[in-house]
DNA sequence: TCGATGACAGACGGTCTGTCTGTCGACATC
DNA sequence: GATGTCGACAGACAGACCGTCTGTCATCGA
């Protein structure tokens, strides 16, 4: 599996296929062009094709209009992604990846007592 | 500033000027090859250019051999990065890479203690 | 004067990426 | 059976990108 080199085109295909479940090559299309063509439909199938051989997603060719299933969460991707930023830039480290987002304006109240309590629950207080 | 678009290869280069402050290119080359050569410095020297470009350093040109500047920092860099992952994944939002992050392995006892201090910082709990 | 050094311009080869065209087979309709 | 539609698939393409490399020029010290 090559999480690494999904480009920006076939993330826009592994969103779709993230919201509807199994789509088809056309589900797809329709979804990200305004304007459906032939060319657009085959651009598509192309990125499937490339998104099919890294390993993200599979296809049940059952039906005559192929169903796509993504091998990847949204949730794994991200934490990929994540992953590589602190192996760049932090060599590995995750906490300041942690320190930066809690650092950073855009974190409501909410958010904040929702964190809290995550943390709670992940490292109970020893005592 | 266009942090966006840095490339591997310049984000080579940005590191080893964030280590060493004002370095020269021939610094910078002797850092990142094991022989270097003239053309390697006058790669070295295309990406800089690239860079400041880009506006993430400055030279100093008052010597014969220019000294370059981050302006950019680390925490700049890192930021831009993790909001444009919240943006493309999250709709924006940051609280899903914390939770992310937290719940992976790899943060360590003692990590999880600063964190909880720092939290305790950010957000003095409202009684 | 000579050699060393560094900045700079320009070009290159390889790769990547989304697009587009054309062909084929399966299927339904007439 | 002829026709038309649909989808998969192969192949090619232009444009961009990226690191590399070459060559030229100015500057400076020996």
């Amino acid at each position: 599996m090559q999480i690494e080199q999904v480009t920006d085109g076939e993330l826009s295909i592994l969103e779709v296929i993230w919201e509807r479940g199994t789509p088809t090559s056309r589900d797809i299309a329709d979804a990200i062009y305004e304007q459906v063509s032939d060319s657009k439909v085959a651009s598509v199938q192309k990125l499937l094709e490339r998104l099919e051989a890294k390993g993200c997603i599979v296809r049940d060719r059952s039906e005559r209009a192929h169903q796509f299933r993504a091998l990847v969460s949204r949730e794994d991707f991200l934490q990929h992604r994540l992953r590589e930023l602190a192996d760049r830039l932090c060599d590995g480290a995750l906490t300041p990846l942690v320190t930066t987002l809690l650092r950073s304006k855009g974190i409501s109240r909410k958010n904040r007592e929702q964190l809290r309590q995550l943390i709670h629950e992940l490292w109970p207080p020893e005592k």
